[in-house]
This record gives C-alpha cells, sequence and structure tokens, in this order.
DNA sequence: CACCATTTGTTCGTATGTATG
DNA sequence: GCATACATACGAACAAATGGT
C-alpha cells in the first residue's frame, strides 16, 4: 500500500481505492479477510481513524462486511 | 442541539450556552458523560474544532472536566 | 474457569491547510 | 492581518468482543 502525498486525493480516498482494486481484481476473494486495520496502518502508513474511514467507505459500498473482533470480509454477494 | 445563523452569537457560544442548560437544569448530572465531540459535531453540524472550542469554554468555566480518551464529564464539586 | 492475543471500535488532544468576512 | 470555521489527519489510550490455551 503506498500512499502518494502528490495525490490530489486524501490518503483515506487513496487507500480506499487500492483495496477496492484488490477486491475487484480477486486479490482479495470472496468471503477472503483482508488485512487488520492494524495491518494497514502498517503498510500505509496511515493512522487509525484514516485507514478506518477507508474501511468505512469499502463497507458503505457493501464492498466489505466488518465483524468486530473477527475481521474485515470482503461480501459475497453483490 | 440548534445552532442558528441569525443568533448574533458565535457558533461556539451557542454550542456552549445549550451544553451549559443541560449541565444546570441537570439534564446531564453531575458525574455523568456528555456526549462525545463527535456526537455533538454531528448533533450541531458545527466541526470538530468549534464543538471542541465550545466545550473548552465549559471546561474553563469548570464545569465539567475532560479525560483524553474516556470522555467529557460533569464536574461534581462547585 | 482464568488468562491472553487479536481485532474492531471509541474518544480526546493536537496539528495542518483552506476559506471567509 | 486576524478571528472564526471547516475538513482532514495523526497519536495515544482505552474499551469490548471473540477465540484459543
Amino acid at each position: 500500500v503506498r500512499i502518494e502525498p502528490d495525490d490530489i486525493r486524501w490518503p483515506y480516498e487513496q487507500l480506499a481505492a487500492i483495496l477496492r482494486e484488490r477486491i475487484t481484481d480477486g486479490t482479495y476473494p470472496p468471503g477472503s479477510r483482508i488485512p487488520p486495520i492494524q495491518a494497514l496502518e502498517a503498510e500505509s502508513g496511515l493512522s487509525n481513524m484514516t485507514v478506518r474511514r477507508a474501511v468505512r467507505l469499502l463497507v458503505d459500498e457493501g464492498l466489505v462486511i466488518t465483524r468486530p473482533s473477527r475481521g474485515t470480509f470482503v461480501a459475497r454477494k453483490r
């Protein structure tokens, strides 16, 4: 996960775009768990809240589902 | 929480007045936690910094005490 | 049952950049 | 220039839930 400072988009939008792509290209298949927030923080260098905001976008889009204390999973049905 | 654009007072002063009243009228009893900053943002439509500024007024007045990562509580002693 | 690691969620404090009057 | 206000972001501490040992 690489966040570009020169990118016009906000960091949370950049991260969301990266994750969105990994879901659509099959890197994260339906039903699979995406990396935990902590891992995404480390990977991206972004903070807890910023990573969470990116994930929240995907949740709102119906791409992923978060299960507290379990993880965030790629949605199965479309 | 309703912020009136026509009010002569600044938004942060309006919000502080509302919270102050809720404390004095017992809506927020001594020792209780007032709504988190985020909730006040949503309720009032004001920004993070503006809500924070209103709360800071109450802190300065000794009406409330903020405990980082815990919440803001109505002061017990007078 | 107690204990612990993992993971999502909450909350305050602070900082930066931008816009408006 | 200054005060006010908004949007975004980071850091840190803490809470709660789950599942394993």
